[in-house]
DNA sequence: CGTTGAAGTTTCCCATGTAAACATATGTTG
DNA sequence: CAACATATGTTTACATGGGAAACTTCAACG
């Protein structure tokens, strides 16, 4: 009896991408880092075991899906600041909105980049990756700062404090706990017009706070 | 021939409890909430089904534990908050304090209560619970806005940046994330101090800065 | 063309969450 | 006190997932 042609040659021809693309598809539909292996062999129609010759084990492939968000956020991150024509005052918004969209566009990758539990799942080096972030972030602060117009005070404090909102305001939008009724439409243009205030002013330590 | 007692009588007494007890302790020591039923259960000295008979399934402990970890933080920051006298300026960075030691002495259960990971495992009215942090904080801000200690800035924006940063700050703690080499050994001062200068100060928005 | 290696598939193992049936103990009721 | 109902255990079973091992198919190479 003739044999019906198969769907696909028995050699995929390029498995590897279609494995990373549609584990990349998986997250953005379901917003979740922990897919099954087997799910993305079956949507890239192959057997179970197949992955396995492209990727030692599914927290290689979990690896390689944190490295490329981690290139798309600092790639947004560059041309969010250039966008700004460089001016540290005026690339700290903006870049700092790239970075809260990033997430919450893509709240699986960001989860996997950054999260606790999927480090029990990747690489450890990614963490070399994360803190590139804070690099970025530390730049155009000391920039400002030799400009005169940033507070004097240490960079890496400014840094640290801008990171951690940004970090915090995004892992709070991707959990869906940053109601709209709580904190108004625009919580990243509000809390960072808190923070600024704290990075740019001209306040003093010292100076007893004005009273009405 | 004589049957030897067993380890334990056939009826635990206090199998729930002892659960959660033993969730919380394998929390504790291997820092991440992505236990199997089946090790609580062995652990326990009960067979893997036993759980079954006081939980519906393994969400609902989650849920459970993720519940005491949110009444630990309420209880932390309600001490934290007398404990300064009940000053908004002096109670705002002792309460930041107590959040972030909160989630760095208990890693695995600030993790579950506040990760998009485990709220596919939760029961999603924990939003609630972590709503309410951002309450908290915004009462204090309040006080001390209309005692005029704050700047006069819609309160929510101060709560937003507040609960941001300490939130980021816990999550990029936990994660471990935040190299002393690169912030510092007091983060939380450095970067609180950088937003407490946003909060407290005298800095009006249409004022130019100072210039060196 | 035969050999080698890459890249598939199939079969199997172990572990997990959970269901169902069964066993044991406790509490309630007549 | 015995019978019954309920709570709470255990054992068996199932489906699914990660991954290993053996086998099959195809491509590349000397």
């Amino acid at each position: 009896m003739q044999k019906t042609p198969p769907e696909r040659p028995y050699h995929h021809g390029d498995l590897r991408r279609a494995l990373v693309d549609t584990a990349l598809e998986v997250m953005r539909e379901e917003r979740n880092w922990q897919f099954t292996l087997r799910e993305i062999a079956r949507r890239a129609g192959v057997s179970h075991a197949a992955p396995y010759k492209h990727f030692p084990d599914k927290a290689a492939l979990l690896t390689e899906l944190a490295m490329i968000g981690f290139d798309q956020l600092r790639t947004t991150l560059i041309e969010a600041q250039s966008g700004a024509g460089g001016e540290p005052r005026e690339a700290l918004l903006p870049m700092a909105r790239a970075y809260v969209d990033f997430g919450i566009d893509n709240p699986a990758l960001y989860s996997l980049m950054f999260g606790a539990e999927s480090r029990n799942q990747c690489d450890v080096h990614l963490g070399e990756n994360a803190i590139s972030v804070f690099d970025t972030v530390m730049d155009v602060l000391a920039r400002g700062q030799s400009d005169g117009v940033f507070r004097q005070r240490p960079v890496r404090d400014h840094a640290t404090a801008c990171w951690s909102l940004l970090h915090g305001m995004t892992m709070l939008s991707i959990d869906g706990l940053l109601l709209p009724e709580k904190v108004g439409l625009e919580p990243l243009k509000a809390a960072f017009g808190t923070l600024m205030e704290g990075i740019a002013s001209g306040y003093d330590d010292v100076k007893t706070p004005d009273l009405p």
